[in-house]
DNA sequence: CGTGTTGTTGGACGTTTGCGCAATATCGTC
DNA sequence: GACGATATTGCGCAAACGTCCAACAACACG
């Protein structure tokens, strides 16, 4: 197996263990036993176990953010566009994706690899939102005074909710989430209430069930 | 020592501990050493790690919130109360309170007594906030449709916000926080912007340096 | 065929974890 | 002053942790 591919390997059964276990306790022996190999291969791949979690964390948040991307890419509009983004965020397959933001969060403080990429994809995702909103903007479809600021309320907002949901359970409802998140985003952009409620963007849709 | 008193040391030792290391890698023999006692005494007043944790982090959270209420409470005004809520929530002296939120936020779907605890008091803090809403719509001072849905916008907000400051330090900036906050407040309650900013609440401008 | 490089193993090392338990100390009550 | 309850100790236990390392296997290249 060629060096990239067991890297792969590697982050693979990490993704697996920690979606059970949470990024948290999830430990160089489960990897290996996960892989059906020893332990002391991984760190003949990685320096430390904080590297591992850090490349593990990436991985999924990279690979969302792209499909949130892409997704946002095809749509026929820049409202739409940021109407999918709140839709493909709170996302019921991503409960266990939102868990492993929470544990990256939380270890930030104590493992730097893993603090550095949750510091980077966390703006990447930012950006992601800030320039949709500025497309829309140029386009004359919204109106809105700081693109920059706007972004990092809405994320945060959504941050804040999914985490309710994921951590929580049943103090608030998905459906609440997405519902509640798209109009504080109408109010910031400065469009009509329902402008990026459901109708129109039934691609995505189906992520948004319970 | 009473039983009470010192079910309150070693709440009181562990949050030390916890100031410093994270609420997630406290551990028993942390806490003993701490109080200058055995690892023993605390499996005699709690029933595991679990329930310490939880404790203490109850301690933290409901103190800060009764500090929170009593400020509020004696705010001249309803909407001044809510200002008051929006300035002592990003308090830079809270920061390693907010990280044992993320803490408990991450931990909560390992560890059965710290979800219930952070469920419940997360829940109260959004029932201070809706609170105060309601009594600035009933006294004409703000319009809101929905009350509870502002307070739970509102809170994740600041939840989100906060934690880009917290987990990832030079993300944000503070004071950002706050303003961008307050701003979104005046929005969801009908208000002129500027009218929940810093002129008149003067008692609590302490907390918002840097 | 020999030889060096590299993937991989399996386990040792030292530490740390939560928890339990017998022994000891302390103290209120008769 | 003796006694019973309870607070507290100090350590043992088994398991788990990250890291490291000597040894074996596999394969490329001379």
């Amino acid at each position: 197996m060629s060096p990239e591919r067991r890297r792969e390997a590697i982050v693979d059964a990490t993704l697996a263990v920690a979606r059970r276990k949470g990024l948290a306790s999830t430990t160089v022996r489960d990897v290996a036993a996960e892989m059906g190999t020893s332990s002391g291969l991984i760190h003949h791949y990685f320096p430390s176990m904080d590297h591992v979690l850090a490349a593990a964390f990436e991985t999924v948040a990279r690979d969302d953010l792209e499909q949130s991307a892409t997704a946002m890419s095809t749509a026929r509009d820049p409202l739409r566009a940021i109407a999918v983004f709140f839709r493909t965020y709170a996302r019921a397959e991503k409960d266990w994706a939102f868990q492993l933001w929470l544990d990256a969060w939380s270890e930030a403080s104590r493992r730097p690899a893993v603090r550095t990429t949750s510091r980077r994809l966390n703006l990447a995702w930012q950006a992601l939102l800030q320039q949709a909103i500025e497309v829309a903007v140029a386009t004359g479809r919204a109106t809105c005074p700081d693109p920059r600021a706007a972004a990092w309320r809405l994320l945060s907002l959504l941050d804040g909710l999914a985490l309710q949901v994921v951590a929580h359970g049943t103090t608030l409802r998905r459906g609440q989430v997405v519902r509640w998140a798209t109009a504080s985003a109408e109010a910031e952009l400065g469009l009509a209430p329902g402008a990026l409620s459901t109708r129109g963007v039934a691609e995505t849709a189906a992520g948004d069930r319970a």
